[in-house]
DNA sequence: TTATAATATGCGCGAATTCTAACATTAGAA
DNA sequence: TTCTAATGTTAGAATTCGCGCATATTATAA
């Protein structure tokens, strides 16, 4: 696979953690599965829209899902995601530390 | 700060990591500062638009500037960076081995 | 079969992203 | 000061994204 290809692909993974409710979604399920009916409730989005940003994190390989009757159950696919947003939540608070301490002088 | 805020933030990052030049970028910086036309003619993109991206990292605290003279060298803010993106990286490339997997049968 | 709960999909529109091209700025040299 | 190299900025067009809304699908129960 062409070093380029591989680039966008990588993009891509990035770009399916880039929306909040997305983040919101990997940190929900850090505990397990849920069904998209808990979620939904729990995020406070409509049922559509949050299936929407399932399906696009499934695609990417985010999530992984099983269904029990009427339910279907999304779980994290890889622990390396949860480690990843820890780090990535890491830079972003110690970015904010440091301008914070710059504008105290 | 409230979590909706900080959860915004954390997709911002992950939106300047989202794009495979930036990634390249970071590659590049892997080891050590460059100047903007040194990053150019690695990336084989226009100075504007590499400029463009890189104003972006450094909005987000991805990226820190230097001036020497005439150049501008960029360097990665923090090393943890490098490290979200090689999980990140992982999870693509066991992604695709699970997916060429089930391909086989 | 009909009804219902849970989930997914398609469409249209406004907002955001990305690129190109022209122009502006900055710092050093002549 | 004038010139030039390095970098940054702006404007506009094309593309993509995200959401609301209506509708479709799937599985179970009656």
């Amino acid at each position: 696979m062409p070093d380029r290809k591989l680039y966008e692909l990588h993009a891509s993974i990035c770009q399916s953690l880039s929306h909040p409710k997305r983040l919101e979604v990997i940190d929900r399920l850090r505990a397990g599965a849920m069904s998209v009916t808990d979620l939904a409730d729990s995020l406070e989005i409509s049922q559509p829209n949050l299936s929407q940003h399932l399906t696009l994190m499934r695609q990417k390989g985010i999530v992984t899902t099983h269904r029990e009757g009427l339910n279907i159950y999304y779980r994290l696919a890889n622990p390396k995601i949860v480690k990843a947003c820890d780090l990535m939540r890491e830079v972003l608070l110690e970015h904010l530390e440091a301008s914070a301490a710059l504008a105290r002088g």
